[in-house]
DNA sequence: GGTTTGTATATTGTCGACATTTAGGCAAAG
DNA sequence: CTTTGCCTAAATGTCGACAATATACAAACC
């Protein structure tokens, strides 16, 4: 009953917007990284829109964390060193704990049969070892056990910080993703919540996050790129 | 050695900076609630700039989730109502039970010293029943400990949480402060710090939380203002 | 009388241009 | 050879203006 896809993107989405999703995309795919400069006018350019949208759409990206304003220098990827990296995982280990405390009450055998099948199709990808399917499958099924533990707000909140994830060294946020512990931890999950314990379901998704910390600082960081100074 | 007040604010803040601020603080104060639409002339014309600077001020305000955008309609004050209302409080009370958590075992004698004076400070301005200044002394208080955490990332989380709180019915979000109630949990929260307990004094800053949300909704939500359609 | 159509006004979305500032190169002075 | 100063180019901050959309009101029609 809805096309929903020609003119109503038109209607409610303004240049702004898209040009926002484009940036964050960027980020997200790796083709921006940490420290990188975003010219307003080469981006105006690339879209083919003026420099006004561009500069609004930078605005709500400093605001959501991902860049950096200098006033009259110019606007950086964010980049997120050791203190902060710590910081950021102990938030979001809490905020994942959060919803499997939300969650588990709320499994109905629905639920659990389709958390078993994130499972499968997890394990499955991680066989091939193609992380490039894998990492965004993965950020997928935790971030559908937010949205399944019904707190908006609390969705919305944890995807900013997933968001600025993605401003650690790519190379160090992959490594450690696929590997057995990360999927034995999967099903510990799972099977918490199948349990329907909320105390259990939320320290295995703590936990979960914790270890994913403790995996990330053991590999060896990269090679810093260009540094902005200052 | 660092004058600090008269250029370096205007070689570090930008106009769009400055409105963006200006705005929160309306919001603060009171004087622009949910539902209110923001014209961007009439902003542009308080300030004495052009609406460039504003609107990229509202665009940030967006993304911080404190006003709605409504392409060609114009920008309004969020509102938060109640299956929301629920859902940040609830989120409120996981990251302070957090902030609660790091805070306990870096608990120093000073830190101590400077919780107790918090408690008179509140204590005082209680018994006047000055809510007007009641209100931001115990944002502050709850905004030191979450400082005082040392985790900046949870803080950054934290404050913009509360910066949406403002967005519910400012009657009500006032009502139950300062109550006996409130007190007596205040000193609890910093007793349980006292004696470095990370679990007691999380759980007693979340159940902080989960009361004033109790003592919120138990209070008659006041009359609504014009709610623009949709 | 109520509904619809048309028009006028106001507001937003976007654009292009100007002023200011920063970054870098080059030359002159030490 | 280093440093200082100036100058040029590029990028950002801000502004004013135009086009497109939505709202309000009035007229016309059933």
């Amino acid at each position: 009953m809805e096309p929903l896809t020609p003119l109503k993107i038109l209607q409610t989405r303004s240049v702004a917007d898209l040009v926002r999703e484009e940036i964050i995309g960027l980020i997200k795919q790796g083709a921006l990284v940490a420290g990188d400069k975003l010219n307003e006018v080469d981006y105006a350019q690339r879209f083919g829109v003026s420099r006004a949208p561009v500069r609004e759409a930078l605005r709500a990206l400093e605001a959501a964390g991902l860049v950096r304003l200098e006033k009259n220098r110019g606007v950086f990827v964010r980049e997120i060193a050791e203190p902060e990296a710590r910081e950021l995982y102990e938030l979001r280990a809490t905020l994942d704990e959060m919803a499997g405390r939300l969650l588990a009450p709320k499994v109905t055998p629905a639920i659990a049969a389709e958390l078993h099948e994130w499972l499968e199709r997890l394990a499955g990808v991680a066989a091939t070892g193609d992380m490039a399917r894998y990492f965004p499958l993965n950020i997928a099924f935790h971030d559908r056990l937010l949205v399944l533990a019904g707190n908006a707000t609390l969705t919305e909140f944890y995807r900013q910080a997933m968001d600025r994830m993605h401003l650690l060294r790519r190379r160090n946020f992959n490594e450690g993703l696929g590997t057995p512990a990360s999927q034995k931890e999967h099903r510990e999950i799972v099977a918490a919540l199948t349990t329907r314990d909320p105390a259990a379901s939320a320290a295995a998704m703590r936990q979960h996050v914790l270890n994913g910390y403790a995996r990330l600082v053991q590999h060896p960081p990269a090679a810093g790129r260009r540094a902005p100074r200052r």
